[in-house]
RNA sequence: GGCGGAAUAGCUCAGUUGGCUAGAGCACACGGUUCAUACCCGUGGUGUCGAGAGUUCAAAUCUCCCUUCCGCUACCA
């Protein structure tokens, strides 16, 4: 491609939630996206790649009164160190937006009010549409004989109102797109989960304000509600390249989109690949070329969690193993569309025997070999072999292979090619025998075209591992003593200078590790961290609710939910509450989630389905003595009657604890 | 329950429209080599290709059924 005809790239990753620091799973993402758009510019687009953080929503009020600061001050905190670890990590992000940037909060207020102008969003309320039971309410439309089309009851009157978008009206259109497009969701089996789950069930109107909390953009219409959520994070996708819906849209936001390519968790494809596309529409913008939901990076030893002390920040990580190790490895170990696994182990591993012998290593002979030889000199003299002739095949097929894995976003696989040449060089080496070849005179030509080939072999492959490993594809070819060889001048073998001097100190690229060294190490510091911990949350430690958390922060012992509006007495005093004994209990064959109980209150005995098959085992089930909801309207749940409710706490991750008297009472007490 | 995906060597996985003795990396064992970070190179698999049945000259690949796991979704009163 030609300078003057540069293509625009366009990419962006998920904003991060200022809720916490990142840790390595987050990290993951950022990582993926930066391989990308460095391999893209490679290829000689002009790439804008685009990264940042989602800082609105009531969590981060909360959060923010819990450490007494107020929520700017919070997110100026979080993002700034969101920010630091993407620095830190080498990535090459053109914008860093945040949520909370004048300009994007302005436009958001713009679009929320175009859209409600030309209908797309409409003011809805809770009267007469809301079901206090499911927890959900619904639009005139939905109601089926004026009734929750869910369970079919009355919908009960509220107080709050909120913004709606009407996501039914484009749904057709964004059907067609989707089959017209297969490349448009990818990996493509998340299309049919999209499909079957969402679209072609019928999509539910999307609420897009919110009146309980104030962090967030007001509406400048109606300031009592602030923007809910995706409204205000989607559109950064547009606002950060300076979209305007008032037709002021800049040069770049004209060059740039649609966006090329949106990186996203696999968690939030439905929010990319229906609710955005239909945002997009309702304001006649084109839609994003590809949405790629990639998978997770999991721990392999359990669940993350705060209290162990092992959650794993790439901060750490990258204390032990430098950048571009974690660079590697995050890369290397995620496949295409399922989950990968990073662990102290596997780590250790990857970087011994990859990085450690088959790179460091591969580096570290061929110039060790040009000094002891030629006084760090390189040189082609022409005495071809046979040989020789695979090692070039093999460099020059890699780089075409690991470009068509790039074009079909498998960055794992493209790495791998690239290994693929390091690891032909080696084998180069053997099968040529420098060493015996120095030993013979009249073999010093030879000798000299063999030190060139691996010269050149490696400018090639550091050069290919520019995108994905910055640091070291800089330290090799400044070891090599020359330039990055461009992507496009890779169909050829043999353009390292005549002459070149290779240095004559070669660095050790990565030191081999040992694994036990390394555990004794993170041993040590998991157990000055949960130390810490326990300082902190003396009282967290006790009882089977082992305290989980993926997203950190000092505050994360805490659970915040959304409040609800506030009661009287009377209200309170309709709800009857007594102690039930589980006298038998089955888990439900229709359903994955439900066990029926047999329970006694008193001297009755109620059947009550509960949704605790995760949590509970039907046989640890028998025998306790629980809190019951008991004058709950009787309910059919998959094929079973249940009469009343089980009350379990439940934590931030969603793990439950039913509740238990705490001295010992008899069943049917009532509570109160 | 609905929809979809997966099951291949000890481990992580490739196997395109059915077609040569089913492959790669890691780990392990043995051999070679010494330029190098005790590294690199070579050799080594009797794997029921989850179970069963079927279509075919031919099935890891297609069809049916079963088992197990995973994802999304519903149920969580």
């Amino acid at each position: 491609m030609c300078k003057d005809c540069r293509r625009p790239y366009y990419i962006t990753t998920a904003i991060a939630y200022t809720s916490g620091k990142p840790h390595i799973g987050n990290t993951y993402e950022i990582v993926l996206a930066d391989s990308i758009a460095r391999y893209k510019r490679a290829q000689g687009y002009d790439v804008f790649f685009q990264t940042g953080t989602d800082e609105h929503g009531q969590k981060i009020e909360l959060k923010a009164q819990a450490a007494g600061v107020t929520p700017k001050e919070y997110v100026d905190n979080i993002a700034g160190q969101v920010k630091s670890i993407w620095d830190l990590m080498n990535t090459s992000y053109d914008k860093f937006i945040r949520t909370t940037d004048q300009d994007h909060e302005r436009q958001v207020q713009k679009i929320f009010k175009k859209l409600y102008d030309q209908g797309d969003i409409y003011k809805g309320y809770y009267e007469g549409l809301y079901c206090t039971p499911c927890e959900s309410f619904f639009t005139e439309s939905q109601l089926v004989d004026g009734k929750c089309p869910d369970c079919g009851r009355e919908v009960q009157p509220a107080r709050e109102e909120a913004y709606f978008f009407k996501m039914s009206k484009y749904a057709d259109r964004l059907i067609k797109h989707i089959n017209d497009h297969p490349e448009f969701i990818q990996p493509v089996s998340r299309k049919n989960e999209m499909m079957n789950n969402f679209l072609l069930p019928g999509l539910q109107d999307l609420c897009v304000s919110r009146t309980s909390f104030t962090w967030g953009v007001p509406v400048d219409f109606d300031p009592k509600h602030v923007t809910y959520v995706w409204l205000d994070a989607l559109t950064n996708y547009i606002t950060g390249i300076g979209y305007d819906c008032g037709g002021e849209s800049t040069e770049q936001f004209k060059k740039l989109w649609p966006a090329d390519l949106h990186l996203i968790g696999k968690d939030i494809i439905r929010f990319h690949t229906i609710y955005w596309p239909i945002f997009l529409m309702a304001l006649d913008l084109p839609l994003p070329k590809q949405v790629f939901g990639h998978p997770w990076l999991l721990q392999g030893d359990g669940k993350m969690s705060k209290s162990k002390g092992n959650v794993l920040y790439a901060d750490t990580l990258v204390d032990f193993f430098g950048v571009d190790a974690v660079r590697y490895f995050v890369l290397h170990e995620m496949p295409f569309d399922n989950d990968g696994i990073i662990s102290w182990e596997l780590l250790v591993e990857r970087l011994n025997s990859d990085l450690a012998n088959i790179l460091g290593n591969l580096v570290n002979r061929t110039i060790s070999m040009s000094n002891k030889y030629f006084g760090g000199e390189v040189n082609n003299t022409g005495v071809a072999e046979a040989v020789d002739e695979d090692l070039k095949a093999v460099v020059l097929e890699a780089v075409k292979k690991a470009d068509e894995k790039m074009e079909q976003l498998r960055v794992a696989d493209a790495i791998s090619e690239i290994f693929g040449i390091f690891r032909r060089s080696n084998k180069y080496i053997d099968e040529t025998m420098p060493w015996a070849l120095a030993k013979d005179e009249s073999k010093h030509d030879r000798l000299a075209t063999v030190l060139y080939n691996l010269a050149e072999a490696i400018t090639i492959g550091a050069s290919l591992l520019e995108p994905f490993m910055p640091d070291t594809s800089k330290k090799i070819l400044a070891q090599l003593n020359t330039e990055k060889r461009e992507l496009c001048k890779m169909d050829v073998f043999g353009l390292y200078p005549n002459g070149g001097k290779v240095t004559d100190k070669p660095e050790i690229l990565f030191a081999r590790m040992d694994i036990k060294e390394v555990l004794a190490k993170v041993e040590e510091q998991q157990a000055a961290e949960a130390a810490k911990e326990e300082a902190k949350e003396p009282k967290e430690q006790e009882g089977s609710g082992q305290a989980e958390d993926g997203n950190a922060g000092a505050e994360q012992a805490v659970v915040d939910v959304e409040p609800k509006a506030e009661i009287t007495y009377d209200d309170f005093a309709k709800l009857q509450f007594q102690v039930g004994e589980i006298i038998a209990c089955e888990a439900v064959k229709k359903s994955k989630k439900l066990l029926c109980s047999q329970v006694k209150i008193g001297s009755q005995v109620r059947q009550i389905v509960s949704g605790i098959k995760a949590h509970y085992t039907p046989e640890e089930m028998v025998g306790k003595k629980v809190m019951v909801l008991v004058n709950l309207a009787p309910r059919e749940m998959a094929g079973k009657l249940s009469e009343g409710m089980l009350l379990c706490a439940e934590d931030g991750e969603g793990n439950l604890a039913l509740m238990t008297p705490e001295k010992t009472m008899p069943s049917g007490a009532e509570i109160c």
